[in-house]
DNA sequence: AGTATTTTTCAATAAGTTTTGAAAATTCAG
DNA sequence: CTGAATTTTCAAAACTTATTGAAAAATACT
């Protein structure tokens, strides 16, 4: 396979795959390509590559930012901005796990706290059957937030030799 | 917090929730509907609680039960159709992950496999960015792949007690 | 078999999201 | 300070996805 063809099949799978996590295809794209290209591009160069208008490059670049996932770089002598991803899959994983914990997560177990409490009669199967569910969401949720947050900390060596001789 | 007021704010922040994991908002309004129910429900009991149509209800329905999330129930002596879900959130988080790894991240592996082997210069820095980047995502892919295997088939007590440790 | 009830389908429509592109704002070199 | 280059904004348009509701199909009771 051709390295063009190649590029073109991984930057619309991405796409495809991002649109099943939330996230905006096109983002999903722009990231593709930056993690590929061994230069950082301009917002022209991303325009051109995508076929996509200025305007879409410009917000999706400032959503990737606000992600952490992609930087600026200044190049000295050129009047452009450009634009560079990390590399590291390990530090893109984290990264992201770290944004949705803190959007989502962290969200869902404050409001399960507060319908942990509701009034009436712990007898009657309606309110113990809501109790019992949330509960168990709830104890659920903070087993997964423990667990990402040693994650977010760890390194990948740290992941990769202790944690995987569990899954052998 | 009366239980009604309760149920509704559950509802709601669960199919917004939803939205963020690439479910449609009413699936997952559904689905919340269902967790903390504690008997069965018919079309008609949903179509009243979330006050949505007939045809959306059966859809959704359809696509939880295609996801192994919920279950028809037959009442004997009852002419309709009940539905219940699945309350124990370590099955429900299970078997989430068994579809979302059937239908998005082994697709992905056999993808990348296939993106692994570019014609051209292993010297070209963007041959070279190219296959090391694929390279990394498909590595890290597998790595997940393995790690999820094993949660699949395991238990919560194992999750719980083992693993956990490593997460104090 | 005939009929009443319930479920499913699906075309039309509504709602929601993404993209465009031109105008406004900003930046920077001379 | 001026003006060309670049970036940002945002209303309108295009596109995508979800929802409705009525008709058709299936089900099961008498």
């Amino acid at each position: 396979m051709k390295l063009t063809e190649a590029k073109q099949q991984f930057i619309a799978s991405w796409g495809a795959f991002g649109t099943h996590w939330g996230i905006n295809r096109t983002m999903a794209q722009v990231h593709a390509l930056l993690m590929i290209s061994a230069e950082p591009l301009s917002q022209d160069d991303i325009m051109e590559e995508l076929s996509i208008s200025r305007g879409n490059v410009n917000m999706n670049i400032r959503e990737l930012i606000d992600w952490r996932l992609v930087d600026r770089v200044i190049i000295p002598g050129e009047r452009k901005e450009y634009f560079t991803a990390e590399k590291d899959i390990w530090k893109v994983a984290t990264q992201i796990v770290r944004e949705r914990k803190k959007r989502e997560l962290d969200p869902m177990l404050k409001l399960l706290d507060q319908l942990q409490d509701v009034e009436g009669d712990k007898k009657d199967k309606n309110v113990k059957q809501f109790t019992d569910t949330i509960g168990g969401i709830k104890r659920f949720g903070q087993q997964a937030d423990k667990m990402l947050d040693v994650l977010i900390k760890a390194d990948e060596s740290w992941f990769v030799g202790s944690l995987m001789k569990f899954f052998k």
